[in-house]
DNA sequence: AAAATTTGATACAGTTTGATACAAAAGCCA
DNA sequence: TGGCTTTTGTATCAAACTGTATCAAATTTT
């Protein structure tokens, strides 16, 4: 049974959160600031941290920071919604992962389950990226370190950068139409200007590499009015599953 | 322009609150119940639901439980003040977001484009055990990965995104007649202008390619001032069963 | 710095879709 | 039944959308 510290200032989210995590089979202690949270590390074992990145008079990145080299404790941040700096230098800070306010509790427990396998299995070994090892679609599958793809012959093609981000969005995605904006935000983190077709040159990029025919896609499929969908099942592989 | 489905007894509340979320650039439709509510859910493409929790002779959680199993619409509940075990409930029941009575129009507004975007963007968590693979109608199967249908000898007919649409919302709803506000709305997300014949055209071009006769449709039938139908007894094939 | 590669903008051709028009079919009523 | 009206089917065309070649700008590599 592992033991949770919730680290957040309202009481509206930590008391039906500490209920909901204590329901799920899981030890809740709670801390309503950097001071308390620090008094609690000192005297619990704690196996895991939710964090609040928005207290007030407090840094959050920087507490995360601080139980990262001090105690090498995983941290899972709790950002406002989508502020992608926070996310990004939250992980360069040593965090585990993050997950936007509002959240849902299922996704929540999903993920802090995650991390908690992870770290176990992993005690000593630096943050990885994620625990999937390969992921495979098609014929294709991805080399996550390598940032191509391989296919049925052993055979690596090249991605570029923009090609890998887009692929990775779609694989992550897989059987849901996402629109050019969608698509545009997630590989990008841009808006679209009018007229903006970089997407569709993107697409026609990948496509070139990963479909057989290009005139007729069986992996992405173009939605007219709504934009691309992965139309091809997706495996993942993870390390100790 | 997302479509918002407002779940509420009270017209005090609903009222205003569909001015504002309408002066504010959506779509706003109301029930004032429980069957009203998956009345609207059949006729309409929904994007985000406002549901009440605490309306007479309702049980909000259930409600809102069922449309997270039977649509995986994301749903925000309007609990009374801090109550804290509906909250709880509410987020295990699958609830997205929470937000306590009385509340203030702008918060209300920006959580609930904060769900939207989050649902929109968030990772797909991995496949689920059984996940509908193919349909089946008449002679005719629809693959849902490539987005076409196949007949008993295995040839494929590519459908456009439009007819793929209609088919969906047809299979999803067979034997009923359906209007063409209804399917407009389902298969377009907007309302009819005058003397909207578009429904009509899609029809003729999805027949052409689905019924073996079109001066005599099997398949997809006219009801004469009411719509059409979808007249065949549909099947579901899953991925473990 | 030069060369190579990647990426975005633009243009143009090929498709899909919606609007319109008109013919055919169905309903209505004496 | 035979006209008259309403509704539906679909051909046709215009508008909107998509695929991609081409080139220029930006980026990376050498």
């Amino acid at each position: 049974m592992s033991h949770v510290l919730l680290v957040d200032d309202d009481p509206d989210i930590t008391q039906p959160l500490k209920r909901f995590l204590c329901d799920h089979g899981l030890r809740v202690s709670t801390a309503d600031c950097g001071r308390n949270m620090r008094k609690t590390l000192e005297n619990s074992a704690i196996d895991i941290i939710l964090l609040d990145v928005m207290m007030p008079g407090e840094d959050g990145l920087m507490l995360c920071r601080y139980v990262q080299e001090k105690y090498n404790i995983p941290v899972i941040l709790l950002t406002a919604l989508s502020d992608d700096d926070d996310k990004v230098v939250g992980l360069e800070m040593g965090a585990d992962d993050y997950i936007s306010k509002p959240f849902n509790a299922r996704v929540l427990l999903a993920r802090l389950k995650a991390v908690l396998r992870r770290c176990d299995n992993e005690p000593t070994e630096p943050a990885e990226e994620s625990e999937v090892i390969s992921i495979s679609f098609g014929n294709w599958s991805l080399d996550i370190y390598q940032r191509e793809i391989i296919d049925q012959d052993n055979v690596a093609v090249a991605l570029s950068a923009a090609e890998y981000r887009l692929l990775q969005v779609f694989l992550q995605r897989p059987q849901r139409t996402l629109s050019r904006d969608q698509l545009l935000d997630l590989t990008h983190g841009r808006e679209a200007k009018a007229y903006d077709r970089s997407i569709d040159n993107l697409i026609s990029r990948l496509r070139r590499k990963v479909e057989a025919d290009t005139t007729n896609p069986k992996i992405i499929k173009t939605v007219r009015g709504g934009g691309y969908t992965l139309a091809i099942p997706v495996t993942k592989k993870f390390k100790n599953a």
